[in-house]
RNA sequence: CCAGAGAGUUGGAUGACUGCCCUGUGCAAGUGGGGAGGAAAGUCCGGGCUCCAUGGAAACACGGUGCCGGAUAACGUCCGGCGAAGGCGACUUCAGGGAAAGUGCCGCAGAAAAUAUACCGCCCGGCAUAGCUCUUGCGAAGCUGGGUAAGGGUGAAAUGGUGCGGUAAGAGCGCACCGCGACUUUGGUAACAGAGUUGGCAUGGAAAACCCCACCGGGAGCAAGGCCAAAUAGGGAAGGCACGUGUUAGAUCACAGGGUUUGUUUCCAAUCCCGCUUUCCGGGUCGGCUGCAUAAAGCGUCAGGUAACUGCCGUUUAAGAUGAAUGGUCAUCCCGUCGCAAGACGGACAGAACCCGGCUUAUAGACUCUCUGGUUUU
């Protein structure tokens, strides 16, 4: 998907994490994680947006504003690592503040316990 | 200027920082170039391309189209014309072949909904009563036998319409005009239109119930298909057995037999394939590459054509992702709304997925051209 960001594709990546991972609601997405085990040491993110927020155009810009938000937040962040994030946009993400989106983003981090 | 009709264009602009996809260049760091739409949408038609081993023909079935002529690779599309309906008009709309080939249908209402028929009414005859006249007749109401489609009422629709004649009352029964059919003729490539003669009314509606006629159509789709490739099964080679006839060293070759060829059946041509078993070799799911953007291409001049469109020449090369790039933040300007102002808010519908030609649907605002009907002035 992107240079910077490993992407899940697989829908057993996003059926497990679901299952077994850490959640946090905010009204504007929900955050799903899990530590993965293994060798590997790279970060993974997973984007979700279904159809009832909107129509194609909408729900295509929604995921571009929580990628951007992922970017510029985790890239640097050494916490990270064998950890895969899940966002599942929803109905009020078209039309919130991106920076209040990006408070929103690190809030929840702090929550599931992966920051300080 | 107001109201309206038709056709078309556009779909915010520029910049900064920081990212993504493709690509050129470079050992690398880096750096150059390109990056959503008119509908990319719905997936409704028509093609290209690919596979189903190949080509041709016929019948049946199924599906589609349906005034005429043209355009086109093709179309259910487009252009021009005809007819019908609507509008003062510009113009718009139309599932616009056949109902005298056949079957079936026409709710409710109404007498009757299709071999016509008689509910009320109108008219005539018979019987017969009240009454009148007066000894012979007239006879309302009533009963009964007929005639009649003028009038009433019902309905979406009632067996041509209006008028005059005619008649007991009526009727295309007769006549005039209109409509309709047939024939002749003129114009037109044709649909069709005009004129004349004639018939004397025959042909109610609906084909979007079946059907008939003419024409068209094989199926599935880029998750097509091809290549590279960890595992398993099918596959190939060699041997053995089996196998109609001939032949040969030999399933070697020929003929015969059987089978496949995508809606079904049949025929023709050509080509392809052929039972069982042992050993060895190979083998293609996840993944990657390809298909994959130079094409019925865009733009422009000129020429032909009423037009759709075509031809010549010149010129341009224009996204290529695959859990799917084309973003985020900000500044200035433009447009709209609100506001005295500073300023605030908003800028439609909507996101390429193999590629083209159409159709349909969604679309804030802005702009251009042509035409029509008014109004005012000259």
């Amino acid at each position: 998907m992107c240079a910077y960001v490993n992407s899940l594709k697989a829908s057993s990546d996003f059926q497990r994490i679901s299952r077994l991972g850490k959640k946090c609601v905010f009204p504007v997405f929900i955050m799903l994680a899990l530590k993965r085990d293994g060798e590997d040491s790279s970060f993974r993110l997973g984007l979700t947006v279904s159809r009832k927020v909107g129509n194609a155009v909408v729900r295509n810009r929604t995921k571009r504003r929580l990628r951007e938000i992922a970017r510029q937040c985790l890239i640097t962040k050494e916490e990270l690592r064998n950890f895969d994030i899940v966002l599942i946009g929803r109905a009020s993400a078209k039309e919130r503040d991106f920076s209040l989106m990006k408070q929103d983003f690190l809030h929840g981090l702090k929550k599931l316990g992966i920051t300080a």
